[in-house]
DNA sequence: CACTCGTGGGT
DNA sequence: TACCCAAGAGT
């Protein structure tokens, strides 16, 4: 590992400053030091390219332009402004945190790294970075782009996937950081992250800082960060239900305990839950829509008959799951009240209104080509 | 600490 | 294709 002298520090905060004024980015949340600006700009930058947050963070300034706003604002309208950026406890967690503005701290921003983490939703390497940006805490703020460009630089070998490793990199930049300019200090780094430093297409020859790249002196840019693998998803089979009636089509609010909390999707039912673990005959599409239509009886008094829609699946690949959905549909001839279904019937205009997953949009566009092909 | 939580883009 | 990656945090 390189260790910098008091010196190569100094010149290093010289250069990579010098270039962040000349060619650092233009992004609407870099307009002014507002801490609610950086706030939801860095809430929404978690595990995002800045390419997709730039219009989710117009749309959501528009929309709830002050804290109070986002702390007063309905929860659908929300969800609705965070449909499609995924982790959607994000959008609930600033809106429960803007609350904790408004009421515990009367509207008077904790200013310090430490005390920004009481806020639910921030944690180390967000409060280090509004602390950082808007109110010239000196302090390193660690994402990925300052594990591998600082892993790079000082052949840290570390392993960042390991919680611990945080420690070892904010103990190794404390002393780096400029003391004058840490939110640009630390903005800086996060360009450099995403254009010369990248993960699988660097380009260190150009880098405004290559003079400090050990990696690259050495030849090893891309054995760097040291970061162990993550398992790949697991398949989770489901089916998919697409029932209509004079009303609408079926669909259901995700409950607050379940993945993708208070968006809406047509009935979604894993394939492991219809037929008992101990079955020992193989599951048949026919066994498992027998099984679907006795459940719908018994559960809901609902007296449906399904029958496959063709065509391929709809999948989705989250983090640890791979959803594979088999669609299947069904027509009630009237409107049938849902007493004991926990659903709603949705006129088709107004299915475009709700919050919803991008799995829900898959399985629509996939019901009205099988529509459109009918006619 | 290990696991969970979305989506889009790149190779 | 099937991965990997991207301004992480909560449990």
């Amino acid at each position: 590992m390189e260790k910098w002298s008091p010196a190569t520090i100094r010149e290093f905060r010289r250069t990579l400053l010098a270039w962040y004024d000349q060619e650092g980015r233009d992004l609407p949340w870099r307009h002014d030091h507002d801490p609610y600006h950086v706030w939801v700009s860095e809430i929404m930058l978690q595990q995002t390219q800045v390419q997709t947050v730039i219009p989710y963070y117009q749309c959501f300034m528009a929309a709830f332009p002050t804290v109070t706003a986002l702390a007063n604002a309905a929860e659908a309208d929300l969800l609705k402004a965070w449909q499609g950026l995924g982790y959607y406890s994000r959008a609930r967690n600033l809106q429960r945190a803007a609350r904790q503005l408004v009421t515990d701290y009367h509207g008077q921003w904790p200013t310090t790294a430490a005390t920004l983490q009481d806020l639910v939703g921030v944690g180390p390497y967000t409060a280090c970075a509004i602390a950082s940006i808007a109110f010239n805490e000196v302090v390193p703020a660690i994402d990925g782009n300052a594990f591998r460009v600082f892993a790079r630089l000082l052949l840290i070998d570390a392993d960042v996937a390991q919680p611990k490793t945080r420690q070892v990199f904010f103990d190794i930049l404390q002393p780096i950081v400029d003391s004058q300019r840490p939110g640009d200090f630390n903005q800086a780094v996060m360009d450099l992250g995403s254009s010369y430093m990248t993960a699988k297409t660097p380009d260190p020859a150009h880098s405004p800082v290559r003079a400090f790249d050990a990696s690259y002196r050495t030849d090893q840019v891309l054995a760097y960060p040291v970061k162990t693998k993550k398992p790949r998803p697991k398949l989770v089979p489901y089916y998919g239900l697409l029932v209509t009636s004079p009303a609408g089509d079926l669909l259901v609010q995700r409950s607050a305990q379940q993945m993708l909390a208070g968006y809406w999707t047509y009935p979604l039912i894993p394939k492991a839950d219809l037929l008992p673990a101990e079955a020992t005959t193989t599951p048949t599409l026919a066994a498992d829509i027998a099984a679907l239509e006795a459940r719908w009886q018994r559960d809901y008094q609902l007296s449906v008959r399904f029958t496959p829609l063709g065509g391929r699946t709809v999948s989705q690949t989250y983090t640890h799951q791979r959803w594979q959905v088999s669609l299947l549909q069904a027509k009630l001839p009237t409107a049938t009240p849902l007493t004991y279904f926990p659903g709603q019937w949705v006129a088709t205009t107004q299915v475009a209104d709700l919050p919803v997953p991008k799995v829900q949009e898959k399985m629509m566009r996939r019901w009205a080509q099988a529509r459109a092909a009918v006619q």
